[in-house]
DNA sequence: ATGCAATGCATTGGATAACGAGGTATAATA
DNA sequence: TATTATACCTCGTTATCCAATGCATTGCAT
């Protein structure tokens, strides 16, 4: 659903879901889910690829747990490595969002530097009843 | 330099510094940089498609300003429309970076749900020994 | 037994979006 | 006069999400 906003986001959230314990593909689809209520939705075609990336990049490892009268099922751990990306990729998300904030939120903007008048010297004459 | 998180945000944050006032191309990209203390930075091959775009959604309406002895700038102006479309956007972005944040930040998921276990129902038996 | 839903893995091609590179031109400054 | 900052623009490359599609197993209702 939030498809463009996602870009960018899928390895981070990935890992994080991962930084509690080993989760197989599939359930680290449906924790994503769970945890921001429906929010945001992992599709397949996102999520398997993305895997492999992580795993190609050495941040997660996959082992293949076989048991008797279940599913196959491969599943994810995160490495060092791993755990020290998402705490690099945590903070730029940080920097990211509360960047963003500061554009979109007026309130705050004007709280942090209440004197100034921001935009006016950009401005060539513009008479509003142009 | 935030490439792919920005990716879905440019229009927003465009409409957002047009809210306060008429602005041209390149007054919107210093804005912007001022605005997030240079952490988001908007490139020519970005900013001007996006504004262009803008302008056939009808969300920006483009104005030359032509005044002797400077130079030619196209000026844009929120509609209506935009004005909508941004607040439109604005909640959007909240609720997605809202739902990043419960899946990164660890307390917060913690304290509203204190007494669950949320993985081990999802984990097959893994002996972390193994 | 049979059908269906949910689970669980995976690939591929289309669509979207950011941006580097390249182009043009004016105003200010050294 | 050369350089820098300003100011507009387009195009090709690259990165990424996801719909579509495929295959197989488990559980449950019929």
């Amino acid at each position: 659903m939030e498809r463009e906003l996602l870009k960018g986001n899928t390895p981070t959230l990935i890992l994080a879901v991962l930084e509690e314990g080993p989760l197989h593909g599939y359930a680290i689809a449906r924790e994503i889910e769970r945890r921001s209520d429906n929010a945001l939705t992992f599709k397949e075609g996102t999520l398997y690829p993305a895997l492999h990336t992580l795993e190609q990049q050495g941040w997660v490892i996959s082992e293949w747990r076989k048991t008797a009268g279940e599913r196959d099922r491969k599943v994810y751990t995160l490495t060092p490595a791993g755990r020290a990306a998402l705490e690099e990729r945590t903070r730029r998300w940080d920097r990211f969002a509360h960047a963003v904030d500061r554009i979109l939120k007026k309130q705050e903007r004007d709280e942090e530097s209440p004197s100034l008048p921001p935009n006016s010297a950009w401005l060539p004459e513009l008479h509003p009843g142009g």
